[in-house]
RNA sequence: GGCCCGUUCGUCUAUCGGUUAGGACAAAUGGUUUUCAUCCAUUAAAGAGGGGUUCGACUCCCCUACGGGCUACCA
């Protein structure tokens, strides 16, 4: 029955903080499997706990996945649709219903237990050594519609007395639900909880409104993190004690991504820790103040950090390792999608971002570096055109977008120093001469072409009985002040006449052996 | 502690009982680039341990070890 249902799936994050690369999986995983399935992406925003609500936690998550591409098609901060509102606490009046529904019909129960009540039980037990959950056989110690009489319950309801409604769970009885992933899992009763379902501040927790929403919302397939699967079981109960079991949705629980180095899974310390950014855009903590940094301000392109994070869980089956998100959709199933938790490579991650960088057009490129030059050079005035080559010709040799600016910061402004490792090694009596020849030589050309300007360089470099190669080096560090770089002529062409010759005087003026 | 999930090169992974266990990143070496980066070639590098099942197990089952998750009126 399920089957012939639109393909529907949701990212549900809570907005408690910056959106972590895991999640970004999550919701990537979920784009790519709508995608492919022609259905929908849906972003639904669950803050059912106030207390821990991170005021513009939302903007950065709606704002992180337009950067990366994998927008939602509905839900909050998308286009709300036919299902809307998409916000947990604006969808706050239907959920008690459910809940009550639940009591009704034996599944649920009050709970007036306090904050010290269950402290106190929860003490009890463990000094007798039992598992200390409200389950089967404590809740009948304890404060709740099934040990209180009718009457009391009544008048506690009525006096506006604080209580929580839980689930009332049999005692033995085994839950057994099909994983995309993982295959069936199998839970017994016995070890699980009274959870509950219903707060005393008059919000459901997020296991009924998850399942309330999923089933209002139509979803097809829950594909989610591996955090979810021991609740799993309890949600599965309460799609059937709601009766909506029929069209419950797939379960598809993902493994984690984990720290690069010890253990544990990935947390938001883990990526200043390590030099590496565990947020797709920078974070300001509004509380704490505390800065985080994101992908896109380290540098790295959406593209990339899609594609990498893609294999990080899931693989094609083949040896290609660049997808773009288009090829993601068409390749990506859920049966290829591992088992055990991956740890973090940032030496790969440098990898994709490297191959992503060189393939970018030089004029989506230009933006990064006019910013930089802006703020290192306020007062130059470079043509789009200019930049953009330069773009071109130092994008082979970065990793990152940032590292622009550190790689091409002669093309803007004069050699302060010159690299002395060059000069001692390869300065001598003739430079002098060979330098004004060069310049002499450059001007007369007519066309400032790369090859031209090696051809000048060669008959100037002949006339002086050098070997090109004695000088070759010298000469870039001339124009440059530096030893690496680009290929020397294509670099001087960029350059143009007119720089190229200013510099080489500056050279002949400023280098002494 | 209990429950659940997992375990192939340092890392991400391929393998769906029979392979010289393959690829990528990182590493090392050599070459190209008179430089750096790139690029090319080569090398090194793995089935946690123990029992089964089978003619044959990385692959299936069990045990142990290890790793991870969960164990809130948090999600």
């Amino acid at each position: 029955m399920t089957q012939d249902r639109r393909v529907r799936v949701r990212f549900a994050p809570s907005p408690t903080g910056a959106l972590h690369i895991g999640g970004v999986r999550t919701a990537l995983y979920n784009y790519l499997f709508a995608k492919k399935h022609g259905g929908d992406f849906v972003l639904r925003i669950e803050d059912t706990d106030q207390t821990r609500f991170v005021p513009g936690a939302e903007e950065y998550i709606i704002e992180s996945l337009k950067w990366l591409g994998i927008e939602p098609n509905e839900g909050v901060g998308f286009g709300e649709g036919p299902h809307a509102p998409y916000r947990q606490s604006d969808r706050k009046p239907m959920y008690r219903q459910f809940a009550e529904q639940l009591i009704a019909a034996g599944y649920a129960y009050y709970a007036f237990d306090t904050a010290e009540d269950l402290e106190a039980m929860r003490e009890r037990l463990k000094a007798s050594n039992v598992d200390a959950k409200y389950d089967g056989i404590t809740r009948s110690a304890m404060k709740n519609s099934l040990t209180l009489p009718e009457d009391e319950v009544k008048r506690k309801l009525e006096n506006g007395d604080p209580y929580v409604i839980r689930i009332k769970l049999p005692r033995k009885e085994e839950v057994k639900f099909h994983d995309e992933i993982r295959g069936w899992i199998i839970v017994n009763t016995s070890q699980m909880d009274d959870k509950v379902l219903f707060k005393s501040d008059g919000m459901p927790t997020y296991h009924l409104a998850n399942v309330v929403d999923d089933w209002d919302m139509k979803t097809t397939h829950v594909i989610r993190g591996e955090e979810w699967l021991p609740s799993a079981p309890l949600h599965v109960l309460l799609y059937r004690y709601l009766g909506w079991e029929d069209v419950m949705p797939k379960f598809a629980h993902l493994p984690l991504l984990l720290k690069p180095d010890g253990t544990g899974k990935l947390s938001k310390r883990d990526g200043d820790r390590l030099g590496f950014p565990v947020f797709p855009l920078d974070w300001e903590d509004p509380k704490t103040g505390e800065k985080s940094s994101g992908y896109k301000q380290a540098g790295y392109l959406p593209e990339a950090v899609v594609n990498l994070l893609a294999f990080l869980g899931w693989n094609p089956g083949t040896h290609q390792e660049l997808f773009s998100l288009e090829e993601l959709i068409a390749a990506f199933t859920l049966e290829r999608v591992g088992k055990h938790g991956a740890k973090f490579d940032q030496n790969k991650a440098k990898w994709y971002n490297q191959q992503y960088v060189r393939k970018v057009d030089n004029h989506l490129l230009a933006p990064s570096l006019k910013a930089a030059l802006a703020l290192n050079v306020p007062e130059a005035t470079f043509s789009d055109e200019y930049i953009e080559k330069v773009c071109g010709i130092v994008k082979e040799k970065i990793s990152f977008v940032k590292e622009l600016w550190d790689y091409s910061n002669y093309f803007f402004i004069e050699p302060a120093n010159y690299d002395e490792g060059v000069i001692k090694k390869r300065y001598n009596e003739k430079v002098p001469q060979l330098l004004s020849d060069l310049i002499e030589a450059f001007s007369a050309l007519a066309e400032f072409s790369h090859s031209n300007t090696e051809a000048a360089y060669n008959a100037v470099l002949a006339k002086n009985e050098v070997a090109s190669k004695d000088f070759l080096q010298l000469f870039r560090v001339c124009l440059s002040g530096v030893a690496g770089g680009p290929p020397i002529f294509e670099m001087v062409e960029i350059f143009g006449k007119d720089k190229t010759i200013q510099h080489l005087n500056k050279a002949s003026a400023s280098i002494k052996g």
